[in-house]
DNA sequence: CAATCGCGGACTTTATGTATCTATAATAGT
DNA sequence: ACTATTATAGATACATAAAGTCCGCGATTG
């Protein structure tokens, strides 16, 4: 079980955008840079990004990606979710509204981690680098 | 990102090993038979419980699987720990020590889960099941 | 119109999970 | 000692998903 890479370019991605100072549309072909991946590639991420709601795009000369919501409002798991999907870690014996108590404990645990990645916002550690 | 099947088949193993009345060895067959997946698969991974000094085994006749450690002491943790491996689930930029600050919440919220799972004990769910 | 840029689909490659089959080794009962 | 039983390990097959590429379309700017 791993996140895939797609979660972490997307986490860097935006990341770059919350500590930008800037909300001018940032090209796809600049991020990529930042992060050693092809930007075709990293644009099929941001795509659903987009669709998430969580950044917005601009086609067109001079167009690129940029943030959508507040700042102070992203947190890690919407972007996780955006990416991995929203569905449970854990499949159990055919689970629906499951009285399975090994998948209650699993889904409890699942909601600690979760609970932590809604909790920590982007800007949180984005005010502990230099703005740019 | 999910947990394989084989996480699944390891727990409600467990849970039943740890449920039962007498520590007398079982048999994958039975094991098996429970949770409608095939023998040589299911010893596939109950060999990873073994190695991790979960269970023990008998070979030849009247052999099976059995519960090696206190039946108390059994936690989640150790079980998908057997079989997922203990890896991070996030990789990032190149990690070791990471001073990624990403990469430090990530590890943060996995350590919220697998806290959860560490002090989560098969027996607190075996208990409300009827013995047998 | 032309250059730029995101979007979407089709495709390839690679890795991993899931599973089966078979041979081997260990043990118990006779 | 022989046989039936049972776990272990290796090879193999198959399905699925991740990771990445390629290309054409449509939208926008100048």
């Amino acid at each position: 079980m791993k996140y895939s890479k797609a979660t972490n370019y997307a986490l860097h991605t935006m990341m770059y955008l919350v500590a930008s100072e800037t909300n001018k549309p940032v090209g796809v072909q600049q991020l990529a840079d930042k992060q050693d991946v092809s930007p075709t590639y990293l644009s099929k991420i941001l795509t659903k990004l987009v669709k998430a709601g969580l950044i917005e795009s601009a086609s067109g000369a001079g167009g690129g990606y940029r943030l959508k919501g507040r700042r102070e409002d992203v947190s890690f798991l919407e972007i996780i979710h955006a990416v991995e999907g929203t569905a449970s870690l854990f499949d159990c014996c055919g689970n629906t509204h499951s009285q399975c108590a090994i998948h209650r404990v699993m889904l409890a645990s699942e909601e600690a981690m979760e609970q932590k990645l809604r909790d920590t916002k982007m800007i949180e550690l984005a005010d502990a680098l230099p703005r740019k």
